[in-house]
DNA sequence: ACCTGAACACCGTTCAAGT
DNA sequence: ACCTGAACACCGTTCAAGT
């Protein structure tokens, strides 16, 4: 049963593994479906049973990708954090998700899965880890760390903050003279956020 | 003169051109080196007596787009304006420039142009274009308007803001729920930044 | 159901050759 | 210098066909 056709049931799981392996090690553009059916050792046309064209297997690599960030981002901002710590928590977790996980970070927001509308279960991922960042902040608000407004709308300062810190990094952009030590720097950088730019304060 | 050799001199301009429409139309993914010659009437090899390779192509466009962005962040938030206007100006701005060259945007932070290393031109580009949010952030700190710190880190908060909603908004990554008015959302996101995410303070 | 091989219309890039 | 055509080694996708 394990000798007769190879791959069975797994050749969809040995698929997607092979395009994470392949856009790690040379990038997304690099990925071609031909090249991930000859790391499984089927046949050029064989992907075509388990996916309806090549945007189909980045969906559902973008949506696998954003469970895992899902988890992570749970895991340093989640309920078992005081508020005002998961905050604190959420951009150096957010940078340190996009630098472990380099490749999945480029398929989530690449533009390949900019149009998750045709993927439902791709929206509802993202949607899900988003949320996580927003209970943080209710949760912030609850206990008065964080100021009144709208959640979505705090909760987007935050993540766009982290998000675009996790972009930079990802993409080897961040402008010369940025001191080392990419955690520090998120660590310091929420720290900027919440503290506000402005003149130092009586308090803190 | 004008009729013998059909592109004399501006087949470079003429493919840069064309590119970029093609980007604007259907995704940096669809631009093929082939396709922009063919809109420019030459054969497909032509482009190589310009370009060393497409990579070089994707990397004079993002370069050209880089002084644009610089160009309009000047504008936004250039020595005329007072520093904290300056400042409140930028995620907008920012996010404006985006929203008005999306084509641009993705070849300027997407993985095409990555390798900044190889392409000096561009580096110095994107490097002046970040020395103007520096360079805001400097005059707040002379007017007591932004607290004291490396310039440079707390530009990376203000530039990682903006590139954050910047990002979403191209990708049409907004989260749902988030309310409409992409202009006005990044002010408040400004806003909030400059005032943290803490509760009320007494002064503002 | 699952997989194959041939085929079609594309790519980027190289190279010998033309003016 | 600037451009061309043929050629090579790739793509994504479709389709008739095999088990």
């Amino acid at each position: 049963m394990s000798r007769t056709g190879y791959h069975h049931g797994d050749l969809r799981r040995s698929l997607l593994s092979n395009a994470r392996d392949l856009i790690e090690a040379k990038g997304v553009q690099a990925l071609s479906l031909r090249a991930v059916a000859r790391l499984a050792g089927v046949s050029h046309t064989a992907p075509y049973r388990h996916f309806p064209d090549k945007a189909a297997l980045l969906a559902t690599l973008a949506e696998d990708a954003f469970v895992r960030l899902q988890n992570h981002l749970r895991k340093h901002t989640g309920e078992e954090h005081p508020p005002l710590e998961a905050l604190r928590n959420l951009a150096s977790a957010y940078v340190s998700f996009a630098q472990q996980h380099a490749a999945d970070f480029r398929v989530m927001f690449g533009p390949e899965a900019a149009d998750k509308s045709a993927y439902p279960g791709l929206s509802k991922a993202a949607e899900e880890a988003f949320d996580v960042v927003r209970q943080a902040i209710v949760r912030g608000q609850e206990g008065q760390v964080v100021r009144r407004g709208d959640p979505t709308e705090l909760a987007l300062v935050a993540w766009s903050l982290g998000h675009g810190l996790a972009v930079l990094v990802v993409n080897q952009q961040l402008p010369p003279g940025t001191p080392p030590g990419i955690e520090e720097l998120a660590d310091r950088t929420a720290a900027a956020l919440y503290a506000g730019l402005q003149p130092a304060r009586p308090r803190l």
